[in-house]
DNA sequence: TCAAATT
């Protein structure tokens, strides 16, 4: 078993050494010392460092400090040229600091006319790595506040709360420790943790988010995300070329190698999404096949018709419900059926179409087989056909094929809420519906200013839950109507009107 | 199961 000496100390089996802070700065094997630095070291700049000074002339300077783990004078890479700088690690971090303070600054160094530069370097991240973002903060919580929460557990640097124009707080802030450790530490105890047990009105089911702020790359890809996405939405196309364009903009602006795979990678993956829009799509035909056979049965959409009571499915479609889907189903999107549908039921199409109620399904109870798995042979591909054949306006004279990838021009509107009574909560929503198919599947029922889908931000995963807003209530309630109790897959969609927002906040 | 959020 090897024996080794640290500071004249004799220890047994030691791998490690450590110093007088009691952290590891070396491993001494015999007469080998492989210097070791600490896991919060910090890389110094030196500055104004006269240029006839090489590592070998500016160790002694340093190394009264302290170990040095790394000392580097910079060079230009072409030239080699000496910089009048150099980077210098300790190896432990206490070194650093002391050697921050006793000289930058403090003294000029022969031949220079500016005292020496000695601090932490700027690949140190700006403090990225002690700096945390803080969320669901109650909203009236202060600087102050947040303060006193994460002062326990060291050194505060900065501490801001997010506030909007109007000075309202939202509900999230940045603390910037003087350490990695302590800000983990705050994570530690923190994260997930109440801010101030019932001090607030929402505390009963809010727990604190602390984690470190987002890096400049983060930053960076979510933002691409962001645009993507919103060019992305209603055109598949605009997907690609947004990712790409993204791209290769951040390709022109230099970003670095590293940044840019990512990029790449994010470009590719979005390219590749599109291929996964027959799966909503094909759900989404088959609710507005279902919608269609129910809007006929009754002829009107507000009529008394209630998907939602369980399991009830409206009477079978028959030759005897003609009133034509034309007129109601018209709203937006849907126009009437072309008027040379030779006087047949409108809803003739559905079995010329090869979409036959499935054994023990009543004739509109096509269920939505939770588009996991469409293949092509799948009967929700014809009832997507089928529904082509209904969605009348142009597309009912145009080609299958090209019908659908023309649905309306959707313009994607910025997330906004109608009128007391015009936004609905849905629940139950498949997991592949995203904003665009959830504005599909309700605008049958009116102007949709607004169709969301929940999405988690760390997965990017919908929630299952969303949003519409129409422009009037009565949109909206007739929507409530038809849709709620909508079966989808195994699951019934859940469509009712959004809580509306309490005014009247508790204290 | 009811829209927050990265200066």
């Amino acid at each position: 078993m090897a024996t080794v000496t640290v500071n004249g100390v004799q220890q047994e089996n030691g791998f490690s050494t450590t110093n007088s802070a009691g952290r590891m700065n070396g491993l001494v094997i015999g007469q080998n010392t492989i210097p070791m630095k600490d896991h919060d070291a910090i890389k110094l700049f030196i500055g104004q460092i006269p240029r006839n000074l090489e590592e070998k002339d500016l160790k002694p300077l340093f190394e009264e400090f302290g170990k040095i783990y790394e000392l580097t004078v910079l060079k230009d890479r072409f030239t080699g040229m000496h910089k009048g700088c150099a980077f210098l690690t300790y190896c432990a971090r206490e070194s650093a600091l002391k050697a921050q303070s006793a000289l930058h600054e403090q003294k000029t160094l022969p031949g220079m006319n500016r005292p020496i530069q000695v601090k932490p370097a700027d690949s140190e991240g700006r403090g990225e790595d002690r700096k945390l973002f803080v969320g669901m903060l109650g909203k009236q919580q202060s600087e102050e506040d947040v303060r006193r929460l994460f002062e326990t557990f060291g050194q505060i640097e900065e501490c801001t709360v997010l506030r909007g124009p109007d000075g309202a707080s939202k509900g999230c802030a940045f603390v910037k420790f003087s350490s990695h450790a302590e800000a983990q530490a705050a994570i530690n105890s923190l994260h997930g943790g109440q801010t101030m047990p019932c001090a607030y009105p929402q505390g009963a089911s809010s727990s604190l988010v602390v984690k470190f702020a987002d890096t400049d790359k983060e930053r960076t890809l979510r933002r691409m995300h962001q645009m993507a996405g919103q060019l992305g939405i209603f055109s598949p196309m605009t997907i690609q070329f947004g990712a790409y364009g993204a791209y290769s903009h951040a390709v022109s602006l230099g970003s670095t190698g590293e940044e840019t795979q990512m990029m790449q990678q994010q470009a590719a993956l979005m390219a590749a999404t599109q291929n996964s829009y027959l799966n909503p799509m094909a759900a989404i035909a088959a609710a507005q096949m279902q919608q269609m056979a129910a809007f006929n049965v009754n002829g009107l959409v507000a009529a008394p018709m209630t998907p939602s009571s369980g399991t009830s499915t409206p009477p079978g479609i028959n030759s005897t419900a003609v009133p034509s889907l034309a007129a109601p189903m018209g709203v937006n999107g849907f126009a009437s059926l072309p008027p040379q549908t030779n006087g047949q039921p409108t809803n003739e199409p559905i079995y010329t179409n090869g979409i036959h109620p499935y054994p023990g399904e009543t004739a509109n109870g096509i269920h939505l087989y939770s588009a996991q798995s469409p293949t092509v042979s799948d009967p929700l591909q014809q009832a997507y056909a089928g529904v082509q054949h209904y969605a009348a306006y142009p597309a009912a004279y145009a080609p299958i094929s090209q019908a659908f990838p023309q649905q309306p021009a959707i313009i994607p509107q910025q997330q906004r809420e109608g009128p007391e009574g015009c936004n609905l909560f849905i629940y139950h929503l498949p997991q592949e519906f995203g904003d665009a198919e959830l504005m599909q599947m309700f605008l049958p029922f009116g102007n949709v200013i607004s169709a969301k889908v929940f999405v988690d931000r760390a997965t990017n995963q919908s929630k299952c839950f969303g949003f519409v807003s129409f422009d009037n209530p009565s949109s909206a309630q007739a929507a409530i109507q038809a849709m709620n109790g909508f079966q989808i897959g195994m699951k019934r969609l859940k469509v009712q009107l959004k809580r509306p927002k309490d005014a009247n906040r508790p204290y």
